[in-house]
RNA sequence: GGACGAUUAGCGCAGUCGGUUAGCGCGUCUGCCUUACAAGCAGAAGGUCAUUGGUUCAAGUCCAAUAUCGUCCACCA
């Protein structure tokens, strides 16, 4: 056979060709377009846009997979699935990226200019700005790129315009003055939440400041305790709690602060912790908050001694021009020298660090730019409340209140050049204000037309925040976001809950008058297998790619190569590890199970395929109810996992959605299924014409399931089967479609479902099971069939009756020649026995049984039996438990009883009979 | 300092309303290259559900405390 045969599918499946294939056709055939259409509902997830600069990392890969799979389950149910795709210019980090560029060149931005520089930006996002995207397409998503957005792009620039004219018209936006976090190495403002809090190793110095004038002897200082000794260059007050006993004469006298000579008050303020330190603190205004609030409070002087390059001002006299680690190191030894160094203890505390360099922040006092959170806060807190906006898990609702309920003003200004400029313009001649979408021609106040335009940029969560609605055409009024706007589900980490999913349910609130999504899915994060997350720096990352591609990859410092285990696998496994947003602790060895998996499907359509290839298939309804016994019941198992994985899925339970497939495919299909219609297909008996259908249908229903886990290969078989069968289904026929991606989700058919079928093809499996046990033990031969006696518990003839029905099927499958089934049998001789619920079963083997490993057998099994029968016992004999429980379960706690006690009995019987 | 999560077989994890003998994958052991699949098939071993107490007829599941690990928040300088 050539390859083009269908029939003929390799042995193994090879992810590479398939994945560029059939995404190139499905892209090609706009399957994963949506355009408006008023006659079907909408199912709308916006990406949360990578960084242009980013690489796909496993975060990405589990976040993607899991919309992905939404929105192909969503499509497939019938839904206009739309995932909005896009990027985010992501202000510092791009910045960064393009500076160390023009650093390799020996270039500063400065030395080329804002102009200049944000040229260079946008060629470096052109250039290298779609990477994100291609590997995007190489995890199978299935996003509408006609729709594809960039936050810098001119419509979403003007959103962004529109948004902060609008907000400040309404007056929650403002200009101030303030302490802010400080980042010296990017020289730019940051929000309080891209402040990253870790935990050092430090000091706590104690320093002795002089007291002026003392009242008492023992007073000729007093002692400050600090982590930041540099600080003090620009205290202004020591304060003490008022409420301190040790200190209160203190409070209103002076104090000559060291090395300066500078007179400050010592004040009193209930904000001191007494316990802490000394109990007397210095208050440096400029440069710490909580001083700052407190200068606030006994209105201080805030002078800054540390500039926007981290560099000690000329308010530091002599320190000036210092690097402010180095001033510290300075003042330490300098106070030291003069006796003012009382004592220096160890102190681990948390410090502010850069959430894009690591440099730690510093607390500034500057000119900035804010929103004012807490009337947008508040409705975005009534809309949660209201059931408006759903956690899954919903835990991750009490986060998000909390931090809207404690939530500071937003600093939103950064002194970097790449992002939306701030549409605010200022009057060279009168200083006026002007807050416009477009440059203003002249000052309004003075009429003036010389205006300069604000320098600052916006924060770049600022244009996030409007993501769901500006992605959409917005600020217009546009068909698309009447019809898609609210989004269906958000899809995302923990991590960004406040950066991101906060902020636009405040901002949709703000201008949509109606929450951006309906729901938000936190999954959890991706750790390595010790459990740490991973980074770059630990070198302990899994790259998504390499596991698609295959190839090498440096693990722990060693080089490791890696098999190509494609998309689908890749896929699969975040899936099948994603239960209620638990972390997942990944290692690469933890694709195989997949990988196994997908090989499994690959080589069971392989046999239907072979197995229909020299049938001529039938498009006559088929009567299900004349079926065999083996196609009525895998029919009557897909009906019961279909509605499963339906239910799961609606539910987010991802794992529990693909492991119900799993079970279905791997033990019931193709464990059990296949195996019973084998024979009829090889003999080619009539029975095999129906079964030929069944298993055709079964595989069919199989595809689309999987499809939205796994979809290059499903279609891939797909389209090698419908070459083959073009038509299907059982009471219908209907031709395949081109694609898989584009086919029908599947519903349960209700009458197809027969659960006594079901128990009775359980009772067949435990039998047959008990009977291989036994060939296992005894080592029985592989090519000798041997006997079989059931032997039902005496007065259970429906047992046999049932079995009867069942012989074929465990004579196949158990390797039996004669069977003898009936009530309550004579033991043969010489036979090895296994007590199963509500029957026995004997194989004579002689020559081959040993009387102890028999008896130990025995002994096992009553061991295990007479403990639950003994437990079981005592709950029966428990009035409480009769008289309180409901009766359905005492009944069938009756029953086990029973049971039980009849295998008790037949397993002393065995083991009493042998000798 | 507060909030949240985790603790179940050697390892990684499921376990919904509290109700049969606590499941799955990997690994281990035994036997099989059986015409879809050795990335496979068949069988087996392996668990005091972190600890303690409580609620209940009944607890892996609910409540409280403790321990260990982890995450987030917070102005102890």
């Amino acid at each position: 056979m050539s390859d083009d045969q269908p029939t003929d599918l390799p042995k193994h499946y090879s992810a590479a060709d398939a994945e560029a294939k059939w995404y190139a056709r499905w892209e090609a055939a706009g399957c994963f377009n949506s355009d408006v259409d008023k006659n079907r509902l909408p199912y709308t997830i916006v990406i949360p846009p990578p960084n242009v600069t980013g690489k796909l990392h496993m975060g990405h890969a589990l976040n993607n997979t899991l919309q992905d799979i939404l929105i192909r389950v969503e499509r497939m149910r019938g839904k206009n699935a739309l995932w909005q795709p896009g990027t985010d210019h992501a202000g510092i980090a791009t910045q960064n990226v393009v500076e160390r560029q023009l650093r390799q060149d020996g270039f500063h931005r400065e030395d080329i200019g804002r102009e200049k520089f944000i040229e260079k930006v946008w060629q470096w996002k052109e250039q290298y700005g779609s990477t994100i995207i291609s590997q995007l397409k190489k995890l199978g998503s299935s996003c509408d790129w006609r729709r594809e957005r960039f936050t810098m792009d001119d419509g979403l620039a003007r959103a962004v315009r529109v948004a902060f004219v609008r907000l400040y018209r309404d007056g929650l936006i403002y200009r101030g003055r303030k302490l802010i976090n400080w980042c010296p190495k990017d020289r730019t403002a940051l929000a309080d939440d891209e402040v990253d809090k870790i935990e050092e190793a430090g000091h706590l110095w104690y320093l002795r400041y002089p007291v002026k004038n003392p009242k008492r002897a023992d007073r000729q200082y007093l002692v400050v305790a600090t982590t930041r000794p540099e600080t003090m260059l620009g205290d202004a007050a020591v304060a003490v709690n008022p409420a301190d006993e040790r200190y209160q004469d203190l409070i209103g006298q002076t104090v000559v602060l060291p090395l300066t000579g500078r007179e400050i008050p010592v004040i009193g303020d209930a904000f001191v912790e007494m316990k802490f330190g000394s109990g007397c603190v210095k208050i440096t205004p400029a440069h710490d908050l909580a001083d700052y609030e407190c200068g606030l409070r006994h209105q201080l002087e805030q002078i800054v001694v540390i500039g926007e390059d981290g560099l000690m001002t000329d308010k530091a006299g002599k320190f000036r021009g210092l690097d402010r680690f180095r001033c510290r190191e300075k003042i330490v030894a300098e106070l030291d020298e003069k006796h003012l160094l009382d004592k220096t203890e160890d102190l681990t505390h948390s410090v502010g660090h850069c959430y894009r360099c690591g440099t730690a922040i510093e607390p500034y006092l500057s000119e900035q730019w804010f929103v004012s959170m807490k009337p947008l806060a508040e409705k975005a807190i009534a809309a949660s409340q209201a059931g408006e906006v759903k956690f899954y898990p919903a835990r991750w609702e009490k986060v998000y209140l909390n931090w809207l309920t404690e939530v500071r003003d937003w600093c939103i200004s950064r002194q970097i050049w790449w992002g939306h400029r701030l549409p605010v313009w200022y009057c060279e001649k009168c200083g006026e204000t002007h807050v416009a979408e477009t440059a203003p021609a002249e000052c309004a106040k003075c009429g003036a037309a010389a205006l300069r335009q604000e320098t600052d940029v916006l924060d770049t969560w600022f244009s996030s925040a409007l993501w769901p609605f500006s992605t959409l055409g917005w600020p217009d009024d546009t068909e698309d976001l009447r019809y898609y706007y609210p989004t269906d589900a958000l899809v995302t980490d923990r991590g960004i809950i406040y950066f991101w999913v906060a902020r636009m349910v405040m901002l949709g609130l703000q201008f949509m008058k109606e929450v951006p999504f309906k729901s938000v899915y936190i999954h959890g994060s991706i750790l390595d297998e010790n459990g740490a997350k991973m980074s770059k720096s630990k070198g302990n990352g899994i790259d998504p790619l390499v596991m698609i591609d295959g190839g090498t990859q440096t693990r722990f410092g060693k080089e490791v190569t890696f098999p190509a285990y494609g998309a689908d696998v890749v896929r699969y496994t975040l899936c099948a590890l994603t239960t209620e947003g638990q972390d997942i602790k990944l290692q690469p060895t933890k694709f195989d199970h997949a990988r196994n998996f997908v090989n499994k499907v690959w080589n069971v359509s392989r046999f239907v395929m072979l197995s229909l290839a020299d049938k001529t298939l039938t498009t006559a309804p088929v009567e299900v109810s004349q079926c065999g016994f083996a196609d009525r019941w895998i029919l009557s198992r897909l009906q019961a996992v279909v509605e499963q994985a339906n239910a799961a899925f609606d539910r987010l339970a991802f794992s529990e959605f693909s492991t119900t497939l799993y079970d279905f495919i791997w033990r019931d299909f193709c464990d059990w299924y296949v195996e019973m219609v084998k024979p009829a297909f090889r003999e080619a008996t009539p029975e095999s014409t129906n079964s030929a259908r069944v298993l055709l249908y079964t595989l069919d229903r199989i595809l689309r399931l999987l499809h939205p886990i796994t979809p290059f290969f499903t279609e891939e078989v797909w389209s090698r089967l419908r070459e083959l069968a073009p038509s299907r289904g059982l009471t219908d026929s209907l031709p395949a479609g081109e694609f898989l991606m584009k086919e029908k989700w599947t519903q349960p058919v209700a009458e197809w479902r027969d659960e006594e079928l079901e128990i009775s093809i359980t009772e067949v499996q435990d039998l047959v099971r008990a009977v291989r046990n036994i060939r296992a033990k005894y080592r029985a031969p592989d090519d000798k069939p041997v006997e079989l006696h059931i032997s039902a518990a005496e007065g259970n003839a429906k047992f046999v009756d049932r079995m009867a029905n069942f012989l074929a099927i465990i004579r196949a499958r158990a390797n039996v020649g004669e069977i003898f089934v009936g009530v309550d049998l004579l033991k043969p001789k010489v036979a090895a026995t296994e007590v199963l619920a509500g029957a026995q079963i004997f194989v004579p083997l002689a020559g081959l049984l040993d009387v102890e490993t028999e008896r130990k057998r025995a002994e096992k099994e009553l061991e295990k039996k007479k403990k639950s029968l003994y437990s079981l016992n005592q709950k029966l004999h428990n009035f409480e438990f009769l008289t309180n429980a409901p009766p359905a379960i005492v009944a069938t706690e009756k029953e086990r009883a029973a049971d039980l006690e009849q295998q008790v009995k037949n397993l002393q019987a065995w083991r009493d009979g042998l000798q």
